[in-house]
DNA sequence: CGTTAGGTTGAGCAATATCAAATTCGGTGG
DNA sequence: CCACCGAATTTGATATTGCTCAACCTAACG
């Protein structure tokens, strides 16, 4: 299941590349950071407070997190989740106090960055990493935007078909779905809190979406396997974050 | 109703001097910005549309307008509601596509400011301006993560009574709120484009509050009659952005 | 005054939540 | 390999919330 067996630190450099192109040098930087050691956290563990300080920005290198809200009856809501090559605490602001909690949704790996938010707001020796980060920035925004709309204004299933489908796109620009299929660590329960549904009624749309033959799931890892029926039920459509862009790098279909 | 008869040009500096310490240079260079001739727009004029380029960031001198999303079969959600001081397709990344569009929900008028979004990146000349308008797009964050547990985990009352909290606070913060009570120039299908209800729904909460003696809403004035009871409904919090700016200004009550 | 957009009301219905009880899955120790 | 345990998933039954439709009312405005 992994690829080889020496890690070869290239998951940020490649990321960002694809968003923005980078020179050597600025490759060189990413890679460094990436060599540098890792940390690891169980699931469940809280990375960030709501309200409390931001020490040092990081980056996710492997597993999952989310950015959350709670109630005070216990209710939670996720605001976004974090895949790898994500940043945690990174923000082109200099704003000290975090806005939502973080916690891992499975074993993760990170990598500290206390220079890159210096970097993103000088824009000095790294004017490409600075753009690359402008477009995740972009990016977050448009996902939280759609986030909006479908809590606000989408069915249950429709909500579910396009959290899905952004997913798989999100995940495939990270070479981390094949063919629409891709490791999936959350329980229903947090897909619940996702979503903004209970877990009874995400339970009953993903087995409608079963029994319809859109998805496979089980296991944890999730198969799309009518895209079509999933973009169209969730009207689902990946950022347009540039005209050039739009038109270089569609999202037509996701290789291997 | 209006303050007196020659335009004082000071909304801009006084809402960014209180988000933070400006020199008399940098609010010359907002009263100057203010000193321009005005856009004037009617209700529903479209301002930005989704997708599309932005040619100028602006601000709102007066009227109310809003950032939205809408689906192919017509159902829309607001995204943020827009209200005088506010800036019309800034960032400080950029991008140069809208994410969202942005309509008039009342007459408007609007200055147009083409230099702010160099300002705020350079943060060179003007150093106070670049930490407000820091402050302001970490407000709107706020705002918005407000709105996402909104959407996904609040009930129908809870939601109004939420919302009803956030626009009086971010009202009194511009001196447009007296002691609770604020003109709202908007129709009940607009909130319940807002809050992500029916129209009906949003009727029947409305005057379950006016019942209960929480709120007075008439003739286009809102009136909060019992704060306490709608902020802890909604569990209402006001943006705490610093450690620092928490302990020196909470909202404990707005005055006049 | 007449017109019209917006607000209000009632009735019935659809979507989603809640509660409680199985059942299955993934380990873990024997 | 097997038995067992807790967590996650699934199922059924029922309650609740919020939506839709359609009618009616009211206020603002020319």
């Amino acid at each position: 299941m992994r690829a080889a067996f020496a890690p070869t630190n290239d998951l940020l450099a490649t990321r960002f590349s694809r968003l923005n192109p980078l020179s050597d040098h600025e490759r060189g930087v990413l890679r460094l950071i990436e060599a540098r050691a890792k940390q690891g956290h169980r699931a469940d563990t809280h990375l960030l407070t709501e309200g409390r300080e931001i020490r040092t920005p990081s980056f996710i290198i492997s597993g999952w997190a989310c950015r959350f809200r709670e109630l005070a009856n216990g209710r939670r809501q996720i605001v976004s989740i974090l895949l790898p090559g994500d940043a945690i605490g990174l923000s082109c602001r200099a704003h000290a106090l975090s806005l939502t909690g973080v916690v891992a949704l499975s074993p993760l790996r990170t990598v500290d960055a206390p220079e890159i938010a210096v970097a993103w707001r000088e824009r000095l020796r790294t004017p490409g990493i600075s753009a690359a980060l402008d477009l995740a920035a972009a990016e977050d925004e448009f996902f939280m935007l759609a986030h909006v709309m479908r809590l606000g204004r989408q069915t249950a299933y429709e909500r579910i078909a396009h959290w899905i489908m952004e997913l798989e796109y999100r995940l495939s620009a990270r070479d981390l779905s094949n063919n629409g299929a891709f490791l999936m660590p959350l329980t229903q329960d947090t897909i619940s809190d996702a979503v903004g549904l209970s877990v009874v009624h995400v339970n009953r749309n993903l087995q409608q979406m079963r029994r319809e033959g859109r998805i496979e799931l089980a296991h944890g890892r999730l198969a799309i396997l009518d895209r079509e029926a999933l973009r169209s039920a969730g009207e689902f459509a990946p950022p347009l974050l540039s005209a050039f862009q739009g038109a270089a790098a569609p999202m037509a279909e996701s290789r291997q």
